[in-house]
DNA sequence: TCATTAAGTATGC
DNA sequence: GCATACTTAATGA
């Protein structure tokens, strides 16, 4: 296993409680696997045997209907626990997910799962703050998808991927991994050609810039109001 | 209002 | 130069 550093985990959430000798030792425990863009760490529906921290890159959180489509549930930023299906009380992944970039992620077997809980301060409130965390936010796009138009939903997308990962650029703010049209019509249950004529207008009214593969919002406010007003 | 079809242009390994 | 990403128009539910 390669060399880890102390200082890659004291600052996080669920580790920053904790002394430089328990860091220690979950690092020794900890397996560090780099994964190449489009890789999939785990799949749906597979045994839970690890859970994983993400170290650097962007994953996404992916399931699949009975249909066959494809839906993209959130993304993972670094600093994040993913996999953490033992926190559900669940002994299968109910999502694949896959790297979005080139990423890197530890992982630890799920048999020190309640070792990390009872034995480390703060881990297991902050695992369980992560998960109350993604299920409002995955509740809220699911009644958004339900009631809301189109123009809403995409632009609701946006600004959530927009917080969770924005870096500032002197255009705006960036979205941090590559998103291309499909994806964000995974994520809002509509077609790439509505994604893709929805940012074309909102490039004209100068609101997003778009590449391909890459999106950077100009206007994060006039987002704002086309998700939230207009009946 | 939005999906679908279809037919095109751009981009990057 | 081929696959992939993206654009645009037309049609119809």
């Amino acid at each position: 296993m390669a060399k880890l550093d102390e200082s890659l985990l004291c600052d996080l959430p669920p580790f920053c409680l904790l002394e430089r000798a328990q860091i220690r030792e979950i690092l020794e425990a900890a397996v560090s696997r780099r994964y190449e863009a489009g890789t999939s760490i785990f799949e749906e529906g597979a045994q839970a045997d690890r859970f994983f921290l993400l170290l650097d890159g962007y994953l996404r959180v992916v399931r699949t209907t009975p249909g066959g489509d494809q839906i993209i549930v959130l993304h993972i930023s670094p600093g994040q626990l993913f996999g953490i299906a033992p926190a559900l009380q669940r002994e299968t992944y109910p999502a694949a997910s896959v790297a979005a970039v080139e990423s890197l992620a530890l992982s630890w077997p799920v048999r020190l799962w309640p070792e990390f809980t009872a034995k480390y301060p703060g881990f297991a409130t902050e695992s369980y703050k992560t998960v109350g965390q993604r299920l409002g936010q995955i509740q809220e796009t699911l009644t958004e998808m339900a009631t809301q138009a189109v123009e809403k939903r995409v632009a609701c997308a946006l600004l959530r991927m927009v917080n969770q990962s924005g870096r500032k650029t002197e255009a705006g703010i960036e979205i941090a991994f590559p998103i291309t049209r499909q994806n964000i019509s995974d994520m809002t249950g509509t077609t790439l050609h509505t994604v893709s004529r929805l940012l074309s207008a909102w490039q004209k009214a100068g609101i997003v810039e778009s590449t391909r593969k890459h999106v950077t919002v100009t206007d994060p406010h006039a987002l704002v109001l086309l998700s939230e007003l207009d009946p």
